[in-house]
Parts: structure tokens; C-alpha cells; sequence
DNA sequence: ATAAAGTCTATAAATATTATAGGGTAATAG
DNA sequence: CTATTACCCTATAATATTTATAGACTTTAT
């Protein structure tokens, strides 16, 4: 499942995404909406931002927005930032790879066949749909 | 990422499986071979046993056996067995399932949308391969 | 100047995962 | 028939992760 943190990334940026006609948009009108903790959701959007998915502008007047295109922020993207590795198993990770301690040859485990199959249909959604998509169904 | 919990018992199931040739296959052995704490193995057959997985014998001579043939125990099983959901949302869960408590509206959430998607893709490969498959390729 | 609003780092609280402990029960061998 | 083996079961401890909060700092508009 997908942590509290990534799933508040994406209403965050869907909010956003719906107000994109606002220069900016306040922390704490995201987190009015959605029930979330102003100090939680703001580290959240700072990690957005250090990514690059969000500008932001200080003092009176400031806020957050979008930096990218909607269909330019790929849902892999956000949730690799909040939550790490989409893959079930570390041995199988394309951007958090990890050995398993206990296995003794990768090649010969059936078990990172399967979960290599798994992490592609996952990626296949995942890396092709973007905000776009949730804005569009929205 | 699946659990410890859920990757020891698809080993265990694997060595269960290479070992059917036997009548029963001790904790022990299926710990010293990948180096899981034997107690906590245990548990994670125990857990096997009460789902119908496996089967135990008692006292000399006893152990754990697989109760039925590998292509019927679908990785699907297993998963939300040892960790619960597969689904990345509460909202989108089969078996799982929860409302989000800051969602307004299911119909209307562009997130729950995509999130059925990789749901599908994910159960595409788990709940149609099997423990026999993960046999195969080792 | 002052108030608004994001920045940043640290830490606390809550929850979940992983691991251990130890007595109980059943089966088997001798 | 009793000693030993091995699974059964529940509770709890240890650790790690996630979620949430705190507070001092910086920038900007008016």
C-alpha cells in the first residue's frame, strides 16, 4: 500500500492541478480540503518541490505551484520520491535495487521471475499515466 | 514491498515444493537453508497450515508438507494472507477494502481511477501464476 | 515595520514489523 | 509407558517505519 505521505502528494498535486489559474495556492488551503495536517502536508510539498514538480514563492501573497506540464509528472515519479521502490521485492528494484541476504543466485530464483513480471505491469500503468490522467477524471 | 513475513513464506512454499518427494520437511531445514530465524518461521507456517496450505504432522518424525499441488496455490493467496492487501489504496482493495476518510466522493477521484488500473495489472500475474511457477524456473 | 508564508531540522508519538520466549500437545520409538 | 521429538499457541520484547509536531529562520508584500 501506498504511504499516507505519497497519497497526500497526489491529492496535493491534483489540487494544484485544478487551480493551476492562481499564481500560487496555499498550504493550508490543500490542507483544508483534504483533512490533512498543515505541518505534515508541508513537508510534503517541500519534497515536491526539491524535485522539481513544484515551485513555490515565500512571504505575503506566496504558495506553492506547479512547475511542470499535468502530463509531464509521471505517477512512478511521485511515488518512488515518497514511498521508494514501487517493486515488491528489493532484488527486483530498478531505482532502489537491493540484494536479498538470503538468496544465494538471483538467476536461479523463481520467486525474482515472478515479481520482474509484477513490476512490469505496475510500471506499465504507473510510468504512462500522469496527473493528466487523474485531472482528466476528475 | 511485501513483508519479510511474505518472502519467507514463498521460500519456505518453494522448498516445501522441491522437496514433495518427502513426507514432511522439518522448520528446521527450511531455516538453516535460507537463514530465517526458526521461530519466526514458525509462525509463517502456522499461518500456512491455518489457510489450508499446508499440511503438519506432530511429534517424531513429523513436520510440514504441501497440501495441495503448486499450481493451485496462486501467489495472490499467499500475499494477502501474510500482508494483506495488494491493491496500492485502501479504496481499490478486493479483499481490503476501506474508504479513504478525506475522500469526498470514490466516483469522482481521478486517484481511485488509475489505482483500479494497477490493481488489475498487478493481479494479472499474481493471481494466475502459481507456486508451480516459481518451481519452473529454478 | 509588520504580518504573511514558505524553509529547514529535529524530535516525539504512534504503528507496524520482526523476533523471541516458553509452556502446551501430539506422535513415535524403544 | 515414558522419553524425546516436533509442531501449537499466545504473549511480549525489540526494532524500524510512518505519521505528526515543534519552533526558530528567511523572504516578500504592503
Amino acid at each position: 500500500m501506498l504511504s499516507k505521505k505519497t497519497k497526500y502528494a497526489f491529492h496535493a498535486l491534483t489540487y494544484l492541478g485544478k487551480h493551476r489559474d492562481q499564481k500560487t495556492v496555499l498550504i493550508h488551503d490543500i490542507s483544508e480540503e483534504y483533512g490533512i495536517s498543515h505541518k505534515f502536508l508541508e513537508n510534503i510539498l517541500l519534497e515536491l518541490r526539491k524535485a522539481g514538480i513544484l515551485g513555490s514563492k515565500k512571504g505575503k501573497g506566496g504558495g506553492y505551484y506547479l512547475i511542470k506540464d499535468p502530463k509531464d509528472i509521471a505517477l512512478s515519479k511521485v511515488i518512488r520520491l515518497l514511498d521508494g521502490p514501487i517493486a515488491l521485492l528489493p532484488c527486483v528494484s530498478l531505482n532502489y535495487y537491493e540484494p536479498c541476504v538470503e538468496c544465494k543466485s538471483e538467476a536461479l530464483c523463481g520467486l525474482n521471475k515472478v515479481m520482474i513480471q509484477v513490476r512490469d505491469e505496475m510500471l506499465n500503468v504507473l510510468e504512462n499515466k500522469s496527473l493528466a490522467d487523474i485531472l482528466d477524471k476528475e
